[in-house]
RNA sequence: GGCGGCAUAGCCAAGUGGUAAGGCAGCGGUCUGCAAAACCGUUAUUCACCGGUUCAAAUCCGGUUGCCGCCUCCA
């Protein structure tokens, strides 16, 4: 079995082979840094980082490139409308941009390029594009001719004729096509600029993207990537402007996700709709968000709902709760430097990782891959059951090996990366300013009580720390506390 | 108007020709003084609807209905 990826481009599942080698370099979209990012944005983020994660453990060396948009109409209407520059505008929501995500364990990116670092090697390709012919000047404004590059349209699957380019919008009659798109605009007062052979300006948004995976991936690399959205027009003009000057194939492989909507609907300002990482995060434990973003397949639409979050949090709590009981058993975890999924199966009776990687080959079906975790943690419940007091060598060994299992699979998923105690802490840090010698003092009570048989007494003081947001446990070896979740 | 996607139990969600994963919730049981947790069993004769192909279809084909997205900045 082989990895096989949806490409927008072919619209099917194709097997994946790298360009060269073990090597693979992927481009993904990353955001325009203008404002907080939504969940839409931590959705996408975390699909190239279980795509770029999963790639890793199978062994691939991964070149990721995620861009910052740092230059464009919304950047600038907003720091005009604060007072503030554009530049201490972009950093701000950059500097927003990592600790969001590093909250929800999205690794960073090997190269990381903004927009403005690279302009001249947009000028130097829009000056291709010139001397090639795809590309004209009207005043200071450069266009790029659509009607001259063959195929134009092919990627999205649409036809020049068919688009109704200005039903929404007026066009800009400097244009020679309706659907001719700006790779340069002239300056305007209070804008930032550059200079250029076509005057004082700055760049269209499409050919940021395709300079900087040319500069980091070349003419023709594995993986581009983005939300769906972007498939029309930035994609489509995108690879119509960097064929044209650079030849080559451009991405091989273009990986598009779905989108998140709240209540069915598209998530938009317009609607109100617009649910930030960091609102979020107020609400829910990150590994909970992670995780509900990665339970359907990443193509698919997502609905968001707080019901449907809070039943996976459910599910997640119990995952944490089996690997707090093993760490009682067997002890803590001691994580290894890097997963690796490649020879994991020296039990052949044991077939988890050949399941994981063939749910994860099969066009990162995070779903499945996620159902073979909750199968083995009950494989783990089970054994925890049978062996209660006695723990032999061969549990033993079975124990840590399953652990390893749910820990590997969910190192590729970016989930379970903290300690059960910490989760837990985490999850209900609703400050209730516990004491815990004062419950630990109130248990002790309920025992004497229980000793006694007095069961009204032992309940009552139960029925108390209920209410104090403490659930009890008596098991073999005495009673235990949790915070109830 | 053009293009594309989706429709699986009470809810969420895998499954793209071989007889319905998983999670949540529910019910019954084991355990427990009672609970909690865990485990076991159970919950869709059926995959929006109607036709067709096939020994065999949730899966393929045609049609119908409903929902959604893109065609404008957008993850």
């Amino acid at each position: 079995m082989a990895l096989k990826l949806y490409n927008t481009a072919t619209r099917k599942k194709q097997l994946f082979h790298p360009l060269e080698g073990g090597k693979i370099g992927i481009y993904a979209c990353g955001v325009t840094v203008y404002d907080l990012c939504h969940i839409g944005h931590a959705r996408s983020a975390i699909v190239f980082d279980v795509l770029v994660r999963y790639l890793r453990a199978r062994g691939f060396e991964v070149n990721y490139v995620r861009n910052f948009t740092d230059v464009d109409d919304k950047i600038i209407e907003r720091a005009n409308r604060l007072g503030r520059s554009t530049g201490a505008l972009a950093q701000e929501f950059i500097d927003a941009f990592y600790e969001d995500m590093g909250r929800l364990n999205v690794l960073n990116a090997d190269h990381e390029p903004r927009a403005t670092e690279h302009i001249d090697g947009m000028i130097d390709m829009i000056s291709r594009l010139m001397d090639r012919g795809y590309a004209y000047a009207e005043g200071n404004d450069v266009f790029f001719s659509v009607e001259k590059f063959k195929g134009y349209g092919r990627l999205s699957g649409r036809k020049l004729e068919d688009m109704q380019a200005g039903s929404r919008i007026a066009v800009d009659e400097k244009k020679r096509h309706p659907m001719d798109f700006v790779l340069w605009k002239s300056a305007k007062p209070d804008e930032p600029q550059w200079p250029s052979p076509w005057g004082a300006g700055r760049p269209g948004w499409h050919i940021e993207c395709s300079v900087m995976c040319n500069h980091y991936l070349g003419a023709s690399f594995d993986i581009h990537g983005g939300g769906r959205d972007l498939l029309f027009p930035h994609h489509e003009n995108e690879m119509a402007q960097s064929i044209a000057a650079m030849d080559g194939s451009f991405a091989r492989y273009w990986v598009h996700n779905g989108f998140v909507t709240v209540e069915s609907e598209k998530m938009s300002k317009s609607l109100g709709n617009f649910l930030t990482i960091r609102d979020a995060l107020k609400i829910y434990h990150p590994e909970v968000l992670r995780l509900f973003l990665v339970s359907r397949h990443y193509r698919s639409p997502l609905d968001f709902s707080k019901n449907a979050v809070f039943d996976l949090q459910a599910g997640l709590v119990r995952i944490y709760r089996s690997l707090q009981r093993l760490e009682e058993i067997i002890g803590p975890y001691e994580e290894p430097g890097n997963v690796s999924l490649s020879g994991l199966s020296e039990d052949k009776q044991d077939s988890f990782t050949e399941e994981f990687i063939k749910a994860m080959d099969d066009d990162l079906n995070t779903a499945a891959a996620i159902g073979l975790i909750f199968d083995k943690v009950r494989d783990i419940n089970k054994i925890m059951d049978s062996v209660d007091g006695a723990v032999d060598k061969a549990a033993q060994s079975r124990l840590a090996e399953s652990r390893r299992q749910v820990y590997s699979a969910g190192a590729v998923l970016g989930l379970l990366q903290v300690s059960p105690a910490l989760f837990f802490q985490h999850l209900s840090s609703d400050e209730m300013r516990l004491e815990p010698e004062e419950i630990e003092k109130m248990i002790e009570e309920r025992g004497e009580a229980r000793k006694n048989k007095d069961w009204a007494k032992s309940d009552q003081i139960r029925a108390e720390l209920k209410d104090m947001g403490v659930v009890l446990e008596d098991g073999p070896k005495g009673t235990t506390w949790r915070l109830d979740v």
